[in-house]
DNA sequence: GCAGACTGGTGATGGAGATCACACATCGCT
DNA sequence: AGCGATGTGTGATCTCCATCACCAGTCTGC
């Protein structure tokens, strides 16, 4: 791992429509101070309380971005794809990293250094526009989070959210009704702040109620709307 | 109420070490785009959902900002003092306010448009480091927030945390013990997620214990350590 | 002064979910 | 096979807090 692969990267990624929507000029200024790497999965990019190095941009794969209670419980913020910025709040801002990330599967990952970010932000308006998108998205994401977590208050409405959320980001795929599920129970509950035998017992009162059904990994969701009706309750 | 007071705003705030920081040129820009307003206590500056509008910079009083579930409950996110802008991240990323905004007490607010944000941030860097920061900032309070409440579950550890962070926001007045009360026991059960009795019997606990004591509206903390130690627990 | 709204105290009750404690699957490995 | 590690299903308790219900201050405007 710790491959140093910036021309891989450019070779990986024709595909990669310049780079996160960027002008193409913007792109390989970008391209030129990043250092491109592929880790393993369970790599840990950064954690949070650590004092911001850079930002870490998510060329492919997956990563997991989670927060720890003083308890030692872990909730999970939200899973980072490809093509999203990591911890540009913290580096913007000054601040210790918020959060901590850690890859999901194998990925390939950019680095940026905190002074090489801010310089390309001050030298490409564009660029500067970018990140500045990216942290209001991922306010507005935590707030939904926060609303949905705070305000629910029974463990099965935030199941139902949270598998809607994820048939809403399926809608591309050929079939819309069923997603792929790559999390354990444990982390279910981590995302929606429940113990893994709530989420075990959840599951099966679904499956009862015919509002899901399971063949492997595979999640199949007969009829959303049932599962939404869920969610007013 | 609703004054237009630009030239008022100036003479009000001379102390205003040149709008939030900023250089004076810059500040003398924004100025000029902002239409100074004031409010009386409740008026809603805008509402969760809504269309963005435009940006609000407090210059003086207090502003809630807070969500709402489906079921009506409230999350008050937090209390917004003089300086800050709100509305940002909606404004820069193009969606819906993420929160409602409402004053908490007679305050004078600066508007800033849409379009003439944008303008200004791309006019002046200064002016859009400075947005970006405030953007970042929000992010990093909010995963605080949702850390806090998520992974405490005991509404005491949350309240404790509450107090302590208001004396951490007294530490430069006077008496960095006590605390001004200016929230209703219903509010602060908005605040920490949990309902207005359970609030009460906490304040009944603590002051049994000799956490807190109360005389009129100001709360004193005589040791902060034992209030601490609740946290942890 | 009084009515009405808002706030704050406190008891009783119920229920959702955390927690503990198992059993049982898979896996991958030697 | 046999072994750990890891993920899962499910029962029995037990605790905390939401909720309902009511009363008592306090402040408002009339």
């Amino acid at each position: 791992m710790a491959t140093y692969a910036v021309s891989d990267a450019q070779k990986l990624a024709p595909a990669d429509k310049t780079f996160c929507d960027l002008p193409p000029a913007v792109a390989d200024a970008v391209e030129q101070s990043a250092l491109t790497t592929t880790y393993p999965t369970g790599a840990a990019l950064f954690a949070e309380g650590q004092a911001p190095r850079g930002v870490f941009i998510v060329r492919r794969g997956r990563v997991k971005l989670s927060i720890c209670g003083s308890d030692g419980r872990t909730l999970i913020l939200r899973l980072v794809e490809a093509g999203c910025p990591l911890g540009v709040a913290a580096v913007v801002s000054g601040r210790q990293y918020e959060a901590t990330a850690e890859t999901q599967e194998p990925s390939e990952i950019s680095f940026l250094r905190h002074s090489d970010l801010l310089r390309l932000m001050r030298l490409h308006g564009e660029f500067a526009l970018w990140v500045t998108q990216h942290i209001s998205q991922d306010y507005a994401s935590t707030c939904r989070e926060i609303r949905d977590l705070i305000l629910s208050d029974s463990a099965s409405e935030k199941l139902a959210r949270l598998l809607v959320g994820w048939l809403d980001q399926n809608t591309k795929s050929k079939n819309p009704s069923q997603v792929k599920l790559a999390l354990t129970h444990e982390e279910i509950g981590q995302m929606i702040g429940s113990s893994r035998e709530t989420v075990s017992r959840l599951f099966a009162g679904f499956k009862k109620q015919r509002l899901i059904q399971q063949s492997g990994s595979t999640l199949v969701i007969p009829n959303r709307v049932a599962l939404e009706s869920l969610i007013t309750a």
